[in-house]
RNA sequence: GCGGGUGUAGUUCAAUGGUAGAACGUCAGCCUUCCAAGCUGAAUAUGCCGGUUCGAUCCCGGUCACCCGCUCCA
């Protein structure tokens, strides 16, 4: 099958081409982390910068026709960590964990109700919580025909650990195989000081937005921004991810583009509707149209703790060669309300109220709609979309960038390695550089040289030939074509220009 | 965290209880007027730790990493 996307060949040529490392890799790498090299950082530059321009730079015309109002802060990874009490991961971000020994099932522990027999019985029947039917199902095959009503129902959580024994675990034939609960704690600890003690202990930010949330008043007192507006931030975040999976999906460590809208309550809808459109317009501008994109909205039993009131979270996904023919998130869009800013507003004794001079002085905490893209996520996508098998050319494939988006905008490369051809090659480069992502390539013949930069996703090579010397034009190569035309020396960043907006 | 699989050069693959090979890629030189051409040469590998053995890349144990399936996934 020449034309299928092939993860394993995708991961060898981010590897052969330098755009994706397995982190510390000379020592066997580690699970979950990855480094990105000399094309791959460029890539996720060029993804972060599109974002931060059409956010921050040039945020979009809002619905009533005047360019929306977004700020940019970049806060600190570590923050108090009374913050992350306060927004919920503290208590929420862990969850208690049982694992069978008899099956090798886990359970989240939280989800588990005990059935106690109500004429005492010895066997205790444990079964997943709000599933009736499982338990009809389950009592009938391990209790002859008794119901629920004829036992008392207790959380597992709630059981003494000594109690256990008598815990017939959901799948499971034999009483007592279910394990302590182990906590999964998601995110990562650290210590403020070089002395560890619970005193210091400190959190890595398992999401951008709290910096955000904890810098809303800082903002609104010193940047004279007015409901609504955005305060967006792209960085680093950590997530102790039981089973980092497929690359770069799902590591344990990796970067976000947030961008946390306030508005009046009254105009949640709208926005929300306004930003997932511009969302899934951004992700089209750079190539990745089509039905590989999709949206989801999130059913109600997954919606995170602060979106459960409210609009709900809307996806936009993407078809990943791993998840078809389903789908990987890319980005959310949430709504969520008030719920960080009350928190806030209650954990720290800090007032987060806006008093909106436009609405009648009315005072009122604002909510909040939040796109939430992925940077390191969107940098897969790109790839694997740009990926594109072609055995009519030599290389075999070529990445189908798009050239917004590419590494190297052109290669530079003289036809010949000697005589004038290297000369004029080199000063078109110092040109072309200042303002471009430029290679220069010098040895090895045309085709070697054409095929590497297909594989790398250059969108445009000129080559010096000796009509260049005679006439001072070279051929420009488009990369998915590659078909030449003749354009003159002077006229080449005015190409590039036009071929890049 | 569980089960299964896989670890040999940058990549894709060979081979062997006793000197680890190839292709492509990479690098250097020559050649070359447009798509990995040709010639010459070079560098680079048995994931890591331990055991058995005179000798282990090969057999055994552990570990790490990756892949698949579960589980999990604010």
């Amino acid at each position: 099958m020449p034309n299928e996307k092939d993860m394993k060949e995708i991961v060898a040529l981010c590897k052969r081409r330098g755009f994706i490392f397995a982190a510390s890799d000379i020592y066997g790498g580690i699970n979950g982390f990855w480094d990105y090299g000399p094309l791959g950082v460029e890539l996720k530059n060029n993804l972060r910068d599109f974002w931060w321009k059409s956010m921050v730079k040039n945020p979009p015309i809002g619905p009533d026709g005047h360019p929306v109002q977004i700020v940019g802060v970049d806060s600190s990874i570590i923050q108090n960590p009374k913050a992350w009490v306060a927004s919920g991961h503290v208590g929420g971000f862990s969850d208690p964990m049982v694992d069978c020994r008899e099956t090798k099932k886990r359970y989240r522990a939280d989800h588990i109700v005990v059935l106690k027999p109500k004429d005492g019985g010895e066997r205790w029947i444990a079964v997943m919580e709000d599933d009736d039917d499982f338990m009809a199902a389950r009592l009938k095959k391990v209790a002859k025909g008794k119901t629920g009503d004829d036992f008392a129902h207790v959380l597992l959580v709630d059981l003494d650990t000594s109690e256990y024994a008598k815990v017939l675990a959901p799948d499971a034939k034999e009483v007592g195989t279910l394990t302590e609960p182990k906590e999964f704690n998601l995110m990562f600890e650290s210590h403020a000081g070089p002395i560890q003690s619970d005193d210091n202990k400190v959190y890595l930010r398992p999401e951008t937005a709290q910096g955000i949330f904890l810098n809303y008043k800082n903002v609104l007192d010193s940047s004279r921004v007015k409901m609504p507006f955005g305060i967006a931030q792209i960085g680093k975040a950590f997530r102790n991810e039981v089973n980092p999976r497929n690359f770069i999906f799902r590591s344990r460590e990796f970067e976000q583009m947030e961008m946390e809208w306030f508005c009046h309550p009254d105009e949640a809808k709208t926005w929300r509707d306004f930003w997932f459109e511009q969302r899934m317009k951004f992700w089209e501008a750079i190539g990745l149209a089509g039905s590989n994109l999709i949206k989801r909205d999130h059913d109600d039993d997954e919606l995170s703790h602060y979106a459960k009131e409210g609009l709900g979270t809307a996806d936009i996904e993407y078809r990943f060669p791993f998840t078809a023919p389903g789908y990987g998130e890319l980005e959310g869009v949430a709504h969520r309300c008030d719920f960080d800013l009350n928190a806030h507003q209650e954990h720290s004794k800090t007032k987060m109220q806006y008093l909106d001079t436009e609405r009648d002085n009315e005072k009122y905490i604002p909510h909040v709609i939040e796109p939430a893209a992925g940077l390191t996520r969107g940098v897969l996508a790109l790839i694997c979309e740009a990926y594109t098998p072609d055995s009519n050319r030599p290389s075999g494939v070529y990445l189908n960038f798009d050239p917004k988006m590419a590494p190297k905008k052109a290669a530079i490369l003289p036809l010949i390695a000697k005589g004038d051809h290297p000369k004029v090659a080199e000063k078109i480069y110092m040109d072309l550089r200042e303002e471009f992502e430029i290679d220069l390539d010098i040895k090895q013949n045309i085709g070697k040289r054409y095929a590497r930069q297909d594989e790398i996703g250059t969108p445009y090579c000129f080559t010096i030939d000796d009509q260049t010397i005679e006439d001072n034009t070279v051929t420009a190569r488009e990369r998915n074509t590659m078909a030449q035309e003749r354009v003159s020396i002077d006229k080449l960043s005015e190409y590039l220009r036009e071929k890049l907006k």
